[in-house]
DNA sequence: TTGCCGATCTTCT
DNA sequence: GAAGATCGGCAAA
């Protein structure tokens, strides 16, 4: 049962950390992969200079001013594709970025999407259109595939290496998170509260382990307005990506500062 | 563990 | 022509 588009009908400050805990799932042909999150950050639209929208509405960003409850699908760094949930009413342009989640369905397929090259022929690619990152691309320098030798299954450590991808590394990150999900252009738009959508929010069975314990700091890898504590995720989660300062500032810079305890979102002002 | 750097291409100025 | 809501590999501490 997908989440009620009222859910996302609210700023993406109080959406993000009643996102958290809930379940993005992808369904193509090769099967199933859901994700439950646990690392959002909030963007406020055309008052946000963070935001991709700060400038106004283009080809590229127009879902974020769209009815909410839609994925903002957009390609960034030359090969990698992040996802965002349009919050608030249509022109608002607000939206929640998932940064990270924990795959607890299709983890075989998550894997396989995570760990295999990235050639256009992969046969563990079917139904996931435009294979992810260009077609061709060499194999990593070093670390040579073994034709016909099929990706670990999870939870089986293999003598390949290709089983080194630990579980908290499948969509730990934005473009992880995607890959892992199968996530790419061709979905920028899709419908998350409908039924028969292909990529689903619905609400999660909310892991003890993570409930109860959301933290907020400043948003990741921006070089504006970072300082604004919107990234939300859940203490002590081991998927939650790691933290880089924007590429205005020096990177790296380790653990975010805990601002305001927990920010439930009725307690959090835009 | 931390920090630096290259890859790669879309988008916008 | 430059920047970018990233990631993985590698070297140094």
């Amino acid at each position: 049962m997908p989440i009620s588009r009222d859910f996302f009908a609210r700023h993406a400050v109080e959406v993000a950390p009643d996102l958290l805990g809930c379940v993005l799932e992808h369904e193509t042909a090769a099967g199933l992969v859901a994700v439950e999150l646990t690392e959002v950050e909030a963007y406020a639209g055309q008052a946000d200079p963070a935001s991709h929208a700060y400038r106004g509405k283009t080809a590229r960003n127009a879902v974020m001013f769209g009815p909410p409850g839609h994925a903002y699908v957009y390609f960034t760094y030359g090969m990698h594709f992040c996802v965002n949930l349009v919050c608030l009413g249509e022109d608002s342009a607000s939206a929640v970025l998932l940064r990270a989640g924990a795959v607890i369905a299709g983890e075989d397929l998550a894997r396989a999407r995570r760990t295999r090259t990235k050639t256009a022929d992969d046969p563990a690619a079917p139904g996931i259109p435009g294979a992810l990152g260009p077609p061709d691309v060499p194999t990593v320098p070093g670390v040579p595939r073994v034709p016909g030798v099929p990706s670990a299954p999870a939870g089986a450590p293999d003598a390949t290496g290709q089983g080194r991808l630990a579980s908290r590394d499948l969509a730990r990150g934005p473009a992880r998170l995607c890959q892992a999900l199968g996530i790419d252009r061709e979905l920028d738009g899709a419908d998350v509260c409908a039924a028969g959508s292909p990529l689903r929010v619905r609400t999660g069975a909310r892991n003890p382990a993570r409930s109860g314990k959301i933290v907020s700091g400043p948003r990741v890898g921006v070089s504006r307005a970072a300082e604004i504590p919107w990234r939300f995720w859940f203490e002590g989660e081991p998927t939650v990506s790691v933290y880089r300062k924007g590429a205005g500032g020096v990177r790296g810079g380790g653990q975010p500062p805990v601002i305001g305890g927990i920010p439930r979102a009725s307690t959090v002002t835009p």
